[in-house]
DNA sequence: GCGCCATTCCAAAGCGCTTTGACATGAGAG
DNA sequence: CTCTCATGTCAAAGCGCTTTGGAATGGCGC
C-alpha cells in the first residue's frame, strides 16, 4: 500500500491524505480521522525513503562502532547504552543505525556516512585526546554528540560525561582513608580520553596523601575479564604488592577478583577492590547489596540522555552546545576494608 | 555533491555516470576510470535514499531488540553478535538498523519496517517456542533468518542454532561421570527455545543415568550474574544441595562463583560448574587456559554467518531454506572435578 | 444576488537516483 | 560508397513522498 493507492481508495488528493496523516492544520478533522483509519486498516506507513528523499532528512541516527587494533573487543558497555539510546530515538520516531569500522578507515567511514545522506546525525564513542573525529564532523557539517570528552581540541562541541577524574579521586582518597598505600590501578586504555582522567584522579589523590606513584601499579589495556585477572595476578606477584585495586570495569574487577581466589586472598579483607560500575543490566552490582564498592554512573541512561542532546541539535542547529558532567555515585560494598598487613594472621 | 553536479562537472549525462559507477559494461573503460576518480576526488556517493526509492531496496538489515518482560535486561550477547553481524553486512555494502520495542507491540513493529521498507529483511533474535513472528514475517513477505529455532511451528524457514540440547546432555553426563548425582541447572528463561532444549539434554543425560529430576534443582530465568549468584546461593542452602552446576551462560556462572565464594566452597573440589560459552570478546573462557570447564560457541561468529545467509536469501528468495546446527565445542577447565562428599574433609 | 474570506482540497513540481528506449558515431561488410 | 552493427552516450520516465501555489466550495455580510 502506498500513498497513490491508498489516496485513489479514500477518493481524495494524496496532498490531502499526506497532510492528514502529518497534522497539517489545512484538513479537516473528519477527514484526518478517515484518513487515519484507512492508514491503519490498511497498515500504511509511509516510505522511509521517499519521505527521506522529499524531505531531505533520513529520520535516522548513526552510531559507529571503531573495532580495536587487535580487532576482537567489543565494548560491553554497547547493548546498554544502544537500549537507552534506542528509547529515546523511538520516541521521536528516529531509526538507529550501526556502523562497523577498522581503526585505518575510519575517517572515510564518516565522510561516506555524510555523503550518502545516511544519517541525520550520530554519537561520537570512546573519544580519544584529541580525537580527530571532531574536527572532521565539524567541518562536513554533520551534527553529532560525544559519549565522553576529548582534550586536547578548542573545538565547541556537545558532550555528555561522567566526572571521571572525581570519580578516581574520591575512590582512591577512600582507599587510602583506608589505611591502604599501594594501590594498583587498572585501567582502561590510555588512549581513551576518560582513562587519561580517571589515572589523573588517582595520582592526585595519592600526591595529596603525600604517596608516591608506583608505575608498576598502573596498567591501561583494553577492559577485558582476562586483562583484570592478568594485571592483578601480575602485580600481586610483586614484591611488595599492592593492597587495594582501583578497576575500570566491572568486567575486569571479576577478573581481579579471580585472581584474589587464585591465591586464596579474601577481597574486602586481605585485598580490597573498587571499580567503576556503568549499571550494565546484566552485570548489577545492586544499591541494596552492592557486590563491589564501586563508583557507579549507568551508561543506559546516558544513552538515552545523549540521544535526547542529539535530537535536539538536529532540530536547533543553531542553539549552543550543551555539556553535561555527571557525578558518579560512590556506593561501598564487601569488597572494601582497612589496610592489613600481610603477615597479620586472622 | 550529487549526480547531477557531478555529471556536469565532468561534461557527461547522469545516465552514464551511474552507469560508470554501477559498473554496467555499457561504458568505456576510460569514462569509467574519469568518472570514478571524479567521484573519489569530490567525495561522491549515491544517496541513500535515492538510490533507494530507485532500486527498491533499502541495502539495510533490521535487527528488533526485544526488551524483556520487566523492561530492563539488556542481552549481554548483542555486542559481540552485531560486531559479527556488521563485518559481514558492510562487506556486502548493508547498513544494519536495530529496533527496540516492548513485547506488547512486537508485531506491529515487523508490521511498520515492512510497510515503510525500511529494512530488506532482518535477523530474528531469541526464538520463542511458536514464535509468532515466523508466521507473520512469512506473510507479509519481509526475508528472515533466524538465530535459533523455533519448535511448534511447520513452517519451513532459515536458521541457525548451536545443537544445545547435545552440548547440555553432553555437560550433564560429564558431571555423571565425575560421580554427581545432584546437578542444579541454572537455566535460561524457558520462554525461550534455546532454553527448553537445555533443559531436555539436562533431563535426559539424568534419565539415562537413573538419576531423579529434582525440580528443585532446576531454575529459569533472565541470565545475569545476580541471578546466577542467587540461584546457586538458594539450591546450596538447600538440606541436600547440588555438589555440581550446570550454568547458561558465563555471567551467570560468575555469580555461581560468587555464591561459592561466599560459602567458602572450592569450585572444581567442593562444587563443579559447568558453563555455556557464547565466546564474548570481554570474557573470554580462553582455550589455552580456560576459567571454567565450559560449552562453547561463538556467538561473533554466529552473527557473522546469519548475516551471509540473509544476504543470500534476499539476493535468491526462492532458493530453498538453510539450516545450519552448530555443535557447541567441550573444553575443560579448572571449574570441574570428581565429586567429593560434603563431609570429607581435606 | 454579489463579492469576499475561510476553509478544504488538489495538481504538479521536485527530492536524487536508476533504467528504459532511443540516438549518434565510427568501423567493417558488401 | 552505402548499409549494417556494435559501441558509447543521452533524455526522460519513474520510484513514493512532501510541499508550493492555486482553485474550488460554502458561509457570511452587504
Amino acid at each position: 500500500m502506498n500513498l497513490k493507492e491508498l489516496s485513489h481508495l479514500l477518493g481524495i488528493s494524496q496532498t490531502t491524505v499526506s497532510r492528514a496523516l502529518n497534522g497539517y492544520p489545512e484538513v479537516s478533522e473528519a477527514t484526518r480521522a478517515r484518513v487515519i483509519a484507512a492508514a491503519q486498516a490498511h497498515n500504511y506507513s509511509p516510505n522511509t525513503r521517499a519521505q527521506g528523499l522529499a524531505t531531505g532528512h533520513s529520520r535516522c541516527i548513526g552510531h559507529v562502532i571503531s573495532v580495536n587494533d587487535s580487532g576482537e573487543m567489543v565494548n560491553p558497555i554497547f547493548g546498554d547504552f544502544m537500549a537507552g539510546a534506542g528509547e529515546t530515538y523511538a520516541a521521536h520516531g528516529y531509526d538507529m543505525m550501526m556502523t562497523r569500522v577498522g581503526a585505518q578507515d575510519e575517517s572515510d567511514t564518516y565522510r561516506n556516512l555524510q555523503a550518502r545522506g545516511a544519517v541525520d546525525g550520530l554519537v561520537v564513542h570512546a573519544p580519544r585526546n584529541s580525537d580527530a573525529r571532531l574536527p572532521l564532523l565539524t567541518e562536513i557539517g554533520l551534527p553529532f554528540v560525544v559519549h565522553g570528552r576529548s582534550t586536547g581540541t578548542d573545538l565547541d562541541y556537545s558532550w555528555l560525561d561522567v566526572n571521571n577524574r572525581r570519580a578516581f579521586q574520591d575512590a582512591a582518597r577512600y582507599l587510602v582513608s583506608l589505611g591502604h598505600s599501594r594501590i594498583g590501578l587498572i585501567n582502561g586504555q590510555e588512549t581513551l580520553d576518560f582513562a587519561i582522567r580517571r589515572r589523573e584522579g588517582y595520582v592526585s589523590a595519592l600526591a595529596e596523601a603525600g604517596l608516591s606513584v608506583d608505575p608498576t601499579l598502573m596498567v591501561s589495556g583494553e577492559m577485558t575479564e582476562k586483562y583484570g585477572f592478568a594485571s592483578a595476578s601480575a602485580m600481586l606477584d610483586l614484591p611488595n604488592p599492592p593492597s587495594a585495586f582501583l578497576v575500570s570495569s566491572i568486567i575486569c574487577a571479576v577478573g581481579v577478583r579471580r585472581a584474589l581466589d587464585a591465591r586464596d586472598l579474601k577481597q574486602g579483607s586481605d585485598v580490597s577492590i573498587v571499580t567503576f560500575d556503568d549499571c550494565l543490566s546484566y552485570f548489577a552490582n545492586g544499591s541494596e547489596t552492592p557486590v563491589f564498592t564501586a563508583m557507579q554512573s549507568s551508561v543506559r541512561a546516558a544513552g538515552a540522555a545523549l540521544a535526547q542532546m542529539l535530537i535536539d541539535r538536529i532540530n536547533t542547529p543553531d542553539a549552543p552546545h550543551t555539556q553535561t558532567l555527571w557525578e558518579a555515585d560512590f556506593v561501598i560494598g564487601p569488597s572494601t576494608g582497612p589496610y592489613k598487613s600481610p603477615h597479620t594472621k586472622d
